[in-house]
DNA sequence: CACTTTATCTCGTGA
DNA sequence: TCACGAGGTAAAGTG
């Protein structure tokens, strides 16, 4: 059978089907999961199960989402975030059951599984898609932490630089620095604003690392803006906030 | 002009245009935005700047989903996550420059932008999907919490709950109990394992509490495992580990 | 492989 | 509205 006679489109780039047959969807779903994204939209149902578990039991449009890596998701009307999901590398199998399009998405490690059931099928298409190399976001915490490196000014006069992405048994220190009377500094970035989270995370290392010292070291937290329930904290602790815009660093 | 002379398809909950041209495009995108989702299949180009900043200078094929909340998202061949994305609520406008399909997202705040230029359309899908509502998901920590507040044996023989999300100037404490020794005892819970943070976290709402409480305050971080290091580190402050599966609880 | 952290995190909740 | 923390977080980087 040659499927070029229930494709409406040419073979490659792009294929499509309206309102197709579960045997047709089945065809082209089967023919493109590994080299194409699939769209699949129609009416469905939908459950997961794995780290948690929870289900789609209305019956409703929904549209799913499969790429050639495994990703798989079941998008809704809303949200950025799909309804339901499994992350690449999952395997995508299709079958038809009791005359229903069956989509299981299976994930190894940990074992999760998505199933959905499209009992009105819509729409089908196979698309191939590009990826781009190289990618770059600018203003980051990489980039904060970089600028400071470069130029410790930026949080202090006279500081200078001994380590970055300092390991410790608590977890990694962004800046390790001393600054010009000699003690050890501790800095923590954020690109964002600093929470009770932050100022906890700056306290675990400066505790750390001045037991390690027998001496005080100075923790700085370096941020665009800090909640007001994490100053005070932060003062209690006698850590000290520098306010570092990252959009200023690029 | 009648809108249905260039759709192929039936005006209603699903509308598509094959190799359409831009003004075509541009009709059906404006018509449906606010109360579709929108597929946008084709060669682009697109850039981000807002909380940061990146490009996708390369034409290649990409696919755009806009939802009517105004969620709006450029994907690629593989990742879960949109390469360029803007959350709801963001505004779509879409409109045509040197007979170049061209997409703005535009979200107010923070202030961003997403800008797609379209120079070859392949496909442009409108189509209308559902939200399921009262939506819920089984094995949350919440769902761990629970648990235990209504069996507080899982944790301890003789434990006695006093309060769940016990509010404190450093946080929300999961569980606060006491012990058959009278003891006051906090406990966290983690649906999965448990690092550096989690440990940090109970922590430092037991060195409040027993601050507070002028005399010792156990602390047990509840999870169904623990890295290692921040087990280290658990011990090395008197805390406590007791190892609870979420899945086992409901 | 396990572990750790960042993220344009997104999202819900509660003050 | 803002702050805070969970998430089936995903994704990247390191030992």
């Amino acid at each position: 059978m040659d499927i070029t006679s229930f494709i409406n489109s040419e073979v490659g780039d792009f294929e499509y089907l309206i309102d197709p047959p579960p045997m047709e969807a089945l065809r082209l779903i089967n023919l493109r999961k590994t080299s194409h994204v699939l769209l699949i939209y129609g009416d469905m149902v939908a459950s997961y199960e794995g780290r948690a578990k929870s289900q789609l039991e209305e019956l409703m449009p929904r549209l799913v989402i499969s790429k050639p890596d495994g990703t798989f998701m079941v998008h809704e009307s809303s949200k950025r975030e799909p309804r339901l999901w499994n992350p690449p590398p999952s395997t995508l199998y299709a079958s038809i059951n009791l005359g229903v399009l069956t989509l299981r998405s299976v994930r190894v490690s940990p074992r999760e599984v998505v199933v959905v059931e499209v009992p009105v099928i819509r729409f089908v298409g196979a698309m191939r898609l590009g990826v781009t190399l190289n990618y770059r976001v600018f203003g980051t915490e990489e980039d904060m932490v970089n600028a400071i490196v470069n130029n410790p000014g930026i949080v202090e006069d006279g500081l200078q630089v001994i380590a970055r992405e300092y390991h410790t048994i608590v977890g990694d220190i962004d800046i390790l620095g001393r600054d010009s009377k000699g003690n050890l500094v501790v800095i923590e970035c954020k690109r964002s604003q600093a929470g009770p989270e932050a100022v906890n995370q700056l306290k675990r290392y400066v505790e750390h690392m001045s037991q390690k010292e027998g001496r005080p070291v100075r923790g700085i937290l370096v941020a665009p803006s800090i909640s007001s329930a994490a100053y005070h904290y932060l003062k209690l602790y006698g850590l000290e906030y520098r306010r570092v815009e990252p959009k200023t660093l690029v």
